[in-house]
DNA sequence: TGTACATCAGTGAACGCGCGTTCACTGATGTAC
DNA sequence: TGTACATCAGTGAACGCGCGTTCACTGATGTAC
């Protein structure tokens, strides 16, 4: 006997929704069709009235990730004229949505989502790469405008900014929610915001012919 | 017919290195014990005579990453008296781990590895929090001296480090190789050290009231 | 230096289990008259 | 508003496959005399 029955659009919704929960909960090993089907309520051959299979479940959770990320993006810069408080408003959100859903880093940061084919593997990498371009568009503009120093690559700050969000993310989803990411968030982002400001009173890198040599070594132990 | 028969400890060291190929190559998702017995050039079932069981070989996987990665913060630590440079030193060898080893953010960094237990889970973690302990150690001595900013706490400064190459070698991964690891290294790092160092001239972030306000937003849009 | 025996790293065949998927069937919902 | 029918989201049972693991057996290597 059929629960209740509703149109395919909502189950897909829900379906997503569930193979996300469960990834958060426990992990992306325990992703099975069953465990999706037990977490949104039907028995697990449902899940073929909506997807053609597990792989489409896959595609569209990405999919869903892929929306969210970008749209966070996309939001700050429309909300913010300033690149570098566009900057902040996207630390901001993107934080919300980890802290919403502890499965994106297990989806978009490991690099190693269960995609099956080539193809597959190349639209995971262009979801990183547009996300990449979207906030090396926010620094371009701000150094346009100098607000943001010019004498390093607009992608290269991005790759940064990643790397401002990235590993609490990640700690965050490994530690079940202990580890404090609004607590580094509040501590991080100063540190990089000025780093992102004209090089300012330090010498500022030499372009083309970067500082190999090491800043005077001091000897003393420990 | 037995091929070649060698000593145990010789074979464990064999199959967790295969294992971590086998993870470079295709992914976490293809880590049978088959493949990696193929990949030593055994019979699956002989794993059994070196490991009691999948999961023992996986934890040797780990229990060697932790050893690569604290090691190569040890050596930093012990080669360079001066903690920037001591840093450098460690982004340099992690940068080379992850190239010689494209498994390595998936076992370590993807927040994901497929760890059974609840006490497994912990270890992992565990593996993390000493790395980032012995980030923060070299951060801390850094302050003592001076020679690193002392408005933000070494723990913090740590996390800020792993995001300089957490990044960076997750695009490795997933990019198979194509991501620029060497080049963003290079444009990053003078970055990364110049933050690190005193505040210089901008405004220092006050201590305890983090800047809430944002840096006066002009009105323009695009 | 032989011979006898214990050890133990190797093998292929077979196991049970859980997985993704298929299938015939059910019955609620929507539509035509 | 009622009747007849098409649609389609739901079900439980059954499938084949690949997985991790076990097992009896093999034969190379090490050790005792």
């Amino acid at each position: 006997m059929p629960r209740t029955r509703l149109r395919t659009e909502i189950r897909q919704d829900q379906l997503v929704e569930a193979a996300l929960a469960v990834m958060a909960e426990q992990g992306r090993g325990s992703l099975s069709v069953a465990a999706v089907a037990r977490r949104a309520g039907l028995a697990p051959s449902a899940i073929y009235r909506h997807f053609p299979g597990k792989q489409a479940l896959l595609d569209a959770v990405v999919e869903r990730m892929r929306e969210r990320m970008l749209g966070a993006v996309a939001a700050a810069r429309a909300a913010e004229p300033d690149a570098i408080a566009a900057l902040r408003r996207v630390h901001e959100r993107l934080l919300h949505l980890v802290r919403q859903n502890r499965a994106l880093p297990r989806v978009v940061l490991s690099g190693d989502y269960p995609v099956g084919d080539r193809a597959r593997r190349e639209r995971m990498l262009d979801l990183l790469t547009r996300f990449l371009d979207a906030l090396a568009g926010i620094v371009a503009d701000g150094q346009r405008r100098g607000r943001i120093r010019s004498d390093v690559n607009a992608r290269s700050l991005a790759v940064l900014f990643l790397g401002l969000f990235q590993p609490a993310a990640v700690l965050w989803a490994m530690s079940d929610g202990r580890f404090d990411v609004t607590r580094q968030a509040r501590e991080a982002w100063p540190v990089f915001e000025q780093a992102l400001r004209a090089p300012g009173g330090a010498r500022a890198p030499r372009r083309g012919r970067p500082a190999r040599r090491l800043p005077r070594p001091r000897r003393s132990p420990s």
